[in-house]
DNA sequence: CTGAAAGCGCTAACAA
DNA sequence: TTGTTAGCGCTTTCAG
């Protein structure tokens, strides 16, 4: 690999003349940026990010910390994290943890503010403590769609309104005549998304009816949990008319459930989900769920992200997200008459 | 950020004394060794990568570019692919695409060499030009799973036998008595995955069973492309009994519409896959495919790409994955009466 | 066992 | 407009 000094040589010039027209200062004459081009050229030069890195003290690359790429909505918000990274000439720099919040810790130790001018983490495990730890450090950190708000002023994060997203699947199946309701809430690394349940609840509550907890399965954030979750439901409570899922992946694993007892959807029992993953829209029945807009969720993100780092005093540091919208497809229908 | 000098001055030793305890070259008294960890963990000093990389000349970065993250099968690749990049002490860079070959080259040019010790392609339709172009730098390049294998035997690359993966799925077809059937090829960024349907059909001729043009639908490598080819196939062909789909992400695609239409699988029409993503083995029906053996394929790729960073002689620079093997699940039956 | 010093490849004042 | 000169934070001989 060439370097600047060989270009520079060769050019007849000085490094900082090179440095310069590389990025185009326009402090250099036509000429030499001539030659200096073409000696670029004829060397194969590239620039060399780490130097750049350590001499500008800024890598221009932001971490993205994940519990589990293989969970579809991830991969959704990375591709959308990494387009506006781009766009706004940063590397995206995805960590997959594996579920494993010592994985999580470990990449957040080594990277923050070395690797990368900043982190965005997603639902990883880590914990506040561990977040404030590294604030001394000045790489900005922000979290993005906590369920949990307890994280304080003091660190930027990006809010979702889950309990709203509930409130909507509640007022849903409310409206199509559901009485007897289940519900699947997913388990994951943050602890149980007991803000969408509590949505929910609290919208059915409006309508008079209840939901004890015997109705309500916790298991685990995945195709497999949302499967034998259902068959736990169907075999203790076969007289429900429709689930709740607190995601759109175990609302796909309830639909194979259902299909393998040949229970119809929705004619026999409604099926509702929360987030709006490609896959809602992929699978027969397509899905009805509330939509949490995903890719707005990760714009803002990475957006907040990239202006902490660019303005360490930027305001807010804190952003909500617009409220989740409902979007009706095949998998509600009104109640089954007996 | 804690440096290292600051570090150092705080225990009363030099940069060069803290740097041997940092990454314990026996050669520090344990007095001392004891004195800089206190200083360190009073600092809460981490050491700067990008200097680290840069005085050693080496990242421990390696980038993974790939076409299109949300793809599934990319997210089970980058998942092994991280886990073994981690315990070789590596991080790995996943970087998309977008299926746009220019930010694959603009990815390559950038950052191999410079930010990433080396790099593992995926399907992402970078040229054999470009790729040799790159080899000028001493950073590896390897590309997996390549379909063709005109990449000449000076590139390091990882070859899957997709034709031995066609030839196992029309043997299947044929076992189970199917003689008309149809063909949905994928048109990834590499060109059509022309070597699956060659041992499809090269299968099917040794069976005397013949793959006219006419049964053949070549569409984009998504759930949307294999469904349109699906009705496509059904209303020109509405005699097949097996439809034979180049990987799993379109036989899902088929699935859905065949449902749509009410026809059962497998006792109206068989479905068989390649690849074995997670999805074929959670839908439903579930889907008889040919595994190619992701984790295999990931895991050889990046110890491929590692054992070349590490050692620039290594040999072979070309490896194969074994065979794939043929998974029966749901999706494929005996071919129907009528 | 520890320190001094050079240098990785680049940027950024400041001079000329 | 270009060259000089310091670093960025770390590793790594080579002396001491």
């Amino acid at each position: 690999m060439a370097t600047l000094s060989e270009v520079a040589r060769l050019a007849g010039v000085t490094t900082a003349t090179v440095s310069n027209v590389l990025r185009n200062t326009q402090k250099v004459k036509p000429a030499t940026v001539q030659k200096v081009q073409e000696a670029i050229a004829a060397t194969g030069y590239r620039p060399n990010l780490m130097a750049r890195a350590l001499a500008e003290g800024k890598s221009s690359m932001v971490a993205l910390v994940l519990p589990d790429i293989n969970n579809p909505f991830y991969p959704e918000f990375v591709r959308v994290a990494e387009r506006v990274a781009r766009h706004r000439n940063y590397f995206l720099m995805v960590c997959n943890t594996d579920e494993r919040p010592d994985i999580g810790r470990a990449y957040l130790h080594q990277i923050a503010g070395t690797l990368a001018d900043g982190v965005l983490v997603l639902h990883t495990g880590i914990s506040a403590d561990d977040i404030n730890e590294l604030k001394t450090r000045r790489s900005p950190i922000v979290l993005a769609s906590e369920e949990k708000v307890d994280l304080g002023d003091n660190i930027p994060h990006v809010v979702v309104n889950f309990h709203r997203a509930g409130e909507i699947a509640g007022q849903h199946l409310l409206a199509l005549g559901h009485t007897r309701i289940g519900a699947i809430v997913g388990c994951g690394l943050e602890g149980m998304q007991v803000g969408r349940l509590d949505g929910f609840r609290s919208a059915l509550e409006v309508g008079g009816v209840a939901l004890p907890d015997a109705v309500i399965r916790n298991v685990s954030d995945t195709v497999a949990g949302g499967h034998d979750a259902a068959v736990s439901l169907l075999e203790q409570h076969p007289d429900i008319t429709a689930i709740f899922c607190t995601n759109d992946l175990m609302a796909y694993g309830a639909s194979q459930a259902l299909a393998d007892q040949g229970i119809r959807i929705p004619q026999d029992i409604s099926l509702i989900g929360v987030t709006d993953i490609q896959m809602a829209r992929d699978m027969r029945p397509a899905l009805t769920t509330v939509a949490l807009g995903i890719e707005q969720v990760a714009t803002l993100s990475i957006n907040l992200l990239l202006d902490l780092i660019e303005n360490p005093a930027h305001q807010p540091t804190i952003v909500r997200v617009p409220d989740p919208v409902l979007v009706v497809r095949s998998s509600t229908g009104p109640v089954r008459s007996i």
